[in-house]
Parts: structure tokens; sequence; C-alpha cells
DNA sequence: GGCAAGAAATGGAACGTTCCGTAAAATGCC
DNA sequence: GGCATTTTACGGAACGTTCCATTTCTTGCC
């Protein structure tokens, strides 16, 4: 239809119209206290009446600072981490910043070049999820910057930032005994890949809870995959060929778990009752899963809104460092492990 | 740790550094063919050797252009707009231009204050999928400043904006007749509202099936609620008390029918040889569900890309006007509609 | 009505780039 | 080697704000 005609009215047009200085414009603008307010309101009365657009970023080139802060998710199609977005972002809006968003699909190169570009827009600070294989040493270009960063979700040994995460290890150690307690000693570890930051976390719980009881983990029972359903698949296909097969299986997460159901479906073994399950994350779906999923619950909202806070800290007392925060957890009983009947009576 | 220092190196520091002029250092910069290959490198190794940032925001107010663009989502939180959201980025990663996100929660106001702000920061296009109950009035803004703007998933009338649209109609119509020709003639229709849009086109494609075979659209039969578990639940719960019960759904979308198999459940009605239900828009759970759920497939990473290719043209061209897409649907059948035996037969 | 003091408004410089017109250097040719 | 031509490099102005040091306007008081 029309052609951009790209307005190009400033600050200093709509001064002419008013009849007053630029600075005062910009100050009217910033509802500065050093204007009348009958002036502010004339001036405040042209700037709608031309339908003037306020230009951020020549402003925040004058401040140096800006109120932009970027957003690296690893995978935002996995609705655990488009919560801790949606939390993220609601704080942010709130707090009058805007927030730029990458999605590295777990590809370190990618997230590398996402630095950059997020760098070079000058944004304030970093929430990053980092993709999976990610080595500290890809944190340097953003260290020498001097932006405040949090890691979320997953922390990176080696790497000295400070990270908002869930208590993975404890989350995996209640689950596992809380199957112990229902008298599984056969408790398998489905998914996920030793790489994995939060894998070393989570089967770390999980075997404190076996050793704790007096149980050594078995390497038969623990079973490395892809986190997705058809890695849960496999996973539980392969523990169920050790010569003592397992009775449980905490899984990596829920999603893991959801493939595992299937595949104790495939082998006509009911869940719940025939093998327990517990899964992890607590996504939405799990709640109405059949059978409904136990799960470990993260409050991946809450996570986002502590990491949005944390770097809203740090860019206010200008320090580049902030106390990771390890979340609660809280281990959700259903039916997928079969003790729901137990617990509740 | 270390205190913010706020690294200002800039252009006119390399050049000194380099014994060359800003400009020169401004065209290496840009890869401009302009500068000799040794002069070049020169003021390269000089760059990473002293870790200077581009501050794209300084250029982008000299060009009058920026290589941002705001992406407005209702929600996140909703897997299809996830992947609509990656899809999208996926293409403005590739172009280099880098996306501004927000999620208006289905909150219009919220929506309204997420364009001011994207329009000062200038981004040079906007994807909006708009929240529920936006009206065309609430794009005025953003017209008058004349950024190139796409609606994606929704249409809205009156807006006179280019969409990039699944075929609402024709998916529903589809399903309706696939149903029809399996012999249900008391077809309901179940979950969302009439002031969504979507709703409107996916209840006239269901209409219009109904019609072309001689059946009168019954009003008991179609149930509006909120396009959620519960309000499938709901509405599946109304028009079984209808005189004359149907034997089939089609939903509003796949977590309605999602709810709508729950209900079923719990009235030990078995969903798929009880009670056909087809969902619509296959979210990944659609596959995995028990039964596994019959739905219209959206391609919803296609539009996101779609999305982003039309607004990159737009933005080349100067021109705020495109062409609106409809994308393409299609009917799966899985179980949950109880003929994918025949079918397959 | 004049004066001091405080309040309000102002103009220019700066932020870090790009662009433009021009100057200097390199190259080609006889 | 000198000239024309092309290639490369340069320096200032501009983009739209904020900040600072000043100037101008108000106000209150005797």
């Amino acid at each position: 239809m029309t052609a951009v005609g790209r307005n190009k009215i400033t600050i200093v047009d709509i001064a002419k119209k008013a009849g007053v200085s630029k600075s005062t414009v910009s100050l009217v603008l910033r509802h500065s206290p050093l204007t009348r307010p009958d002036t502010a309101e004339k001036v405040r009365k042209i700037i709608d009446e031309v339908g003037y657009v306020y230009n951020r970023g020549a402003a925040n080139l004058r401040k140096s600072r800006t109120n932009v802060v970027g957003m690296v998710i690893n995978d935002l199609t996995n609705p655990f981490f488009a919560e801790l977005a949606v939390g993220i972002e609601r704080v942010f809006h709130a707090a009058g910043i805007v927030p730029m968003i990458a999605n590295t699909a777990e590809d370190p190169i990618r997230q590398g070049q996402v630095f950059k570009t997020m760098l070079e827009q000058g944004v304030a600070g970093l929430i990053v999820c980092p993709a999976r294989g990610t080595d500290a040493a890809a944190f340097r270009v953003v260290a020498k910057s001097g932006v405040p960063t949090v890691l979320a979700m997953r922390q990176l040994e080696g790497s000295g930032l400070p990270a908002v995460c869930p208590d993975n290890a404890r989350g995996a150690r209640e689950a596992t005994e809380h199957l112990l307690a229902h008298g599984h000693n056969r408790i398998a570890f489905l998914g996920g890949y030793k790489d994995m930051a939060v894998f070393g976390e989570r089967a770390s719980g999980y075997a404190q809870a076996l050793e704790a009881n007096g149980i050594k983990v078995d390497r038969n029972l623990v079973a490395e995959g892809p986190p997705s359903r058809a890695g849960g698949m496999a996973c539980l296909a392969q523990v169920l060929e050790a010569d003592d097969a397992p009775t449980a299986a905490l899984c990596f997460n829920d999603v893991v778990a959801f493939g595992a159901i299937l595949a104790l479906r495939q082998r006509h073994i009911e869940p719940g009752s025939g093998f327990a399950v517990i899964g992890f994350d607590d996504v939405v779906e799990a709640r109405h899963y059949t059978p409904a999923l136990s799960t470990v619950a993260v409050d991946s909202f809450g996570l986002g809104e502590r990491a949005a806070h944390a770097i809203l800290g740090m860019i206010q007392a200008g320090d580049t460092w902030a106390e990771t925060y390890v979340g609660p957890v809280e281990l959700i009983i259903r039916q997928s492990c079969g003790t729901d009947a137990e617990v509740a009576a």
C-alpha cells in the first residue's frame, strides 16, 4: 500500500513547534521535575499530536547504557525452557527492559555467534542456558566485555559464572529414596548424557540415595541416551535386558519418562503397577498423562524470574558477580510409580 | 568479582593504534572492497588484539535503520507458538537480524505497551500473534510509524495487515468430512470462543462440511469454552447432555481434544471406538497420546519461517504491504477417531 | 520597585558510527 | 619520468539524544 515514509520527527522538531528548546523537551520526556507543569503539558500535547516516537537508540548512545538484555536459550521448543523464558520476560517487562532472544538449538557454534551479535547490540546483561557441549572458554568474549551474565538451568563448572538452577541432586535423591522406601531395590536411571551438567547432578543424587541404602550402583542399570521420547524407549529396552532386570526407573526428565512408559506398554508391562517410573521437571503434560506421571517438580517460571532479578541486580550494582541460586524441587507422586495409594493411605 | 569496567574502545582508538583513519577502520569492519588487503589485515589484527566490540547502536543511529525486529507472541508457553517463534528466529539469525521478544500472555493492554517499547527501540519490522480480543485500532500506532508488520497465526479483520496463517477453514472442513464419511452425523464442535478469529475460521469450515452434506448445524452441539484441557472437559460434558447426543467431535485445538478425551474416560466411554475425537494443530504430544490423537496438522515452524521471510522482504523493499499467506494443513488420522483401521484397509 | 535567590530553560558538546567530498598514493601508459 | 587515471585513505558533518555550564525568568522580600 503506502511506501514507508520513515517518520523522522525528532525532539528538536517538537521543540520548535512548542517554542522551547530541545533540552526542555528531553526533560519532559524523562518526567524530570525540572520543568514547569504547564510547559510540560504543552510539550506533551504536541508530542502526541504529531505522533512523535522516542528514539531510545540515540539516547542509549549518549548514555552508553542500554535497556536491552539478551536471552540465550538452548531449546525454546521444550516447554520447560519456554516457561523459563516467560518468567524472565515477565520481570523484564515490568522493569522496562526489553529482551532480545536467541534459540541456539543446542549448537555451541551458533551460541558463539549469538554472543557476538548480542554484545554488538550493547546488551546490558545476558541470561544463558548453555547449549550442550559448551565449554567455559565460550564465555571468554562475554567475560572480557564486562557484561553481567547469569546461567540458567545449567551450570558450567570452570566458568565462574553465577547460575540459577534447580536442586537436581536433591530431587533425584528424594525420588530414588521414595522408590527404595516402596520396596524397589533394582532401580534404573534412564536417559541423558554424561557430558550434560544436569545429568551429572541428577545421576549423582540417584547414586547418593542408593549408596546411603547400601546398594551399589549397577552400571547395567544406567542407560545413557538422547533426552527424548525415543531415547527413553531405547534406554528402557536396554536396561530390561540386564540379567537382574530393574523394577523401577528414575528418568533424566519427563519426556524420557514418557518414552519409557511407551516402551513398557509395548511390552505389555503396566507402568505404575508393573514397573515404577518417575520423571523430572513436571512439564504440563505430566499430570495429564496416562498414567499420570510421578515426577520431580521444578518451578521453571520461578527460576526464570529469579534469573531476571539476578541480572537486574547486577546491572544496577554495576557488578559482574552474583550468588548462585539453587532452587527448591518437589517430589510429586502420581500414578506412574504405583505408590500413590500407599502415600494416600 | 571484578567491577564492570565498561570497555569503551572505539573505532577511533583502533584507528590511532593502526595508524589509519577512523573511516578506514569503518570500511574494514564492513568488509568493504575499498581498502587494500594488507591495511585491512593490519587493522583486523589490532581489532582482535584489543578485543574491540562493534557498537551497532551507534551505526544504526547514523544509518537510521536497525537490524532488530520485534516478535510479539501471545503465549510462548503453548508449544505451537513456541515452534512458530523458533521458525522465525531461525531465519532471522541467518539473515543477521536479531529478534526482540515479548510475551503478551493474551493481554491487549500489555500488547499495547509492547508495541510502544518496540517502536522506541526502532525495530525494522514487527511480527505479531495478536492477543485475544485485540481490535484493529491497536495497530494504529504501529501503522502510523510505518514499520512493516505481519500477523502470524491469527488474522485480524479490518486491520488491513498481511498475515501468515494456516488454512483453518479447510482443515476443519476436511476433518468434518472425514467423520461424516465414516458414518457420524451427530458431530460436535468443542472449545474456543466466538471472539477469536481462529474460532470463526475453524467453526465455519465445520459448518460448511455439514451443510454440504445436508446437515444443519445444531446449536446444541457447538460448545464454546476456554481453549484448555479443562475447557475441553467442560465442553464435552455440555454436548453429551443434548437430547440427541453426538458420536464424534471436532475440537478447537489439540489441547481441547486432550480434555475431551479425559472427560470421555471419566464416563467410561472409550475415545476412538466409542466416540470419535479429532483435534487441531498436531502438537508433539498428539502422536504420543493414548489414544494417539487424530488431528489437523499445521506446520508451525514453516509458518514462522514464512512470516520471517515476509518481513524480510518488506524491509528490503521498503514497503509496508505484503500478500497474506494461507498455509497448507494436513488431516492426520490416528486412533482417537476410530477410523484408522478403515483408512489403512 | 529593586534585588537576591531559586526555579526554569537554554545552547553546545558529546556518544560511536557512516557518509560524502576530497586528497593522497599507486598504477598504467607513452 | 611525467601525466592521466584509478585506487585507497582521509577528515568533517551528521544521526537524535543527554549532560553540563550558563543564562533567563520568577518569586519573595524589604
